[in-house]
DNA sequence: CAGAATCCAACAAGATACTG
DNA sequence: CAGTATCTTGTTGGATTCTG
């Protein structure tokens, strides 16, 4: 049993990195479930995430672009039309996120007691 | 390629509850990380998470503890010792995050690129 | 259609000081 | 030792309205 090394914070390191990216953004790993299954429109992502404001999912969108984990398409002819789509760093982060959603799907039952005690 | 459902809010469910559980607390990845060799003394804990007030690491510990992945142990006599340790759940959520951060290391130089453009 | 602008509320987190 | 108690700050997130 090590003892436990002085300040964990001296740099960002990958057990960090993710948490913190993931984290504060409360509706990211949503987004990127919702593009699971291809492109889709800023309109089409706003039916399952209704309770989304504008704002947000473009917040929520533009940091996911700028992390690498969703690519934004724009055409302005005929009509415009943006698209969002998963990167191959973003489905290999979406698996990662079936991982844990099966999980804690197994020990749903678990967390639920855990809340009521 | 099948069509976007309406509402992912109707109700919690698995996909949600551990991104929305993890990432609101800040600290909590880390929390359990320092666990991970065995059961831990509040002071001891400071330690490595030096950056945190004491108020904020109590928080952590008690939602952790609410959410059955932390259990903790309150002993007066001789001395005054509180010792906090991980559950079964606790040392399943560890393992999770473990996968999460080896695919982290992984792609790590994916990452950093992706910021810098 | 795909957002941008503005303003505001909520809550998490930090600083500091104190206690059973 | 293991926290509490206050107070303050700062960062999302939300509501609403408007636009190229």
């Amino acid at each position: 049993m090590e003892a436990l090394r002085a300040d964990m914070f001296e740099e960002i390191c990958p057990s960090t990195l993710l948490p913190f990216r993931i984290g504060p953004d409360k509706w990211a790993a949503l987004v990127i479930r919702c593009l699971e299954d291809g492109p889709r429109r800023f309109s089409e992502l706003r039916v399952p995430l209704a309770r989304v404001t504008p704002k947000v999912l473009t917040q929520s969108l533009r940091a996911l672009e700028r992390d690498g984990f969703v690519r934004r398409t724009e055409v302005t002819a005929p009509v415009r039309r943006v698209t969002y789509e998963l990167t191959d760093l973003g489905r290999g982060l979406l698996a990662q996120l079936y991982v844990l959603c099966n999980w804690t799907a197994e020990h749903w039952d678990d967390l639920l007691d855990a809340r009521e005690s």
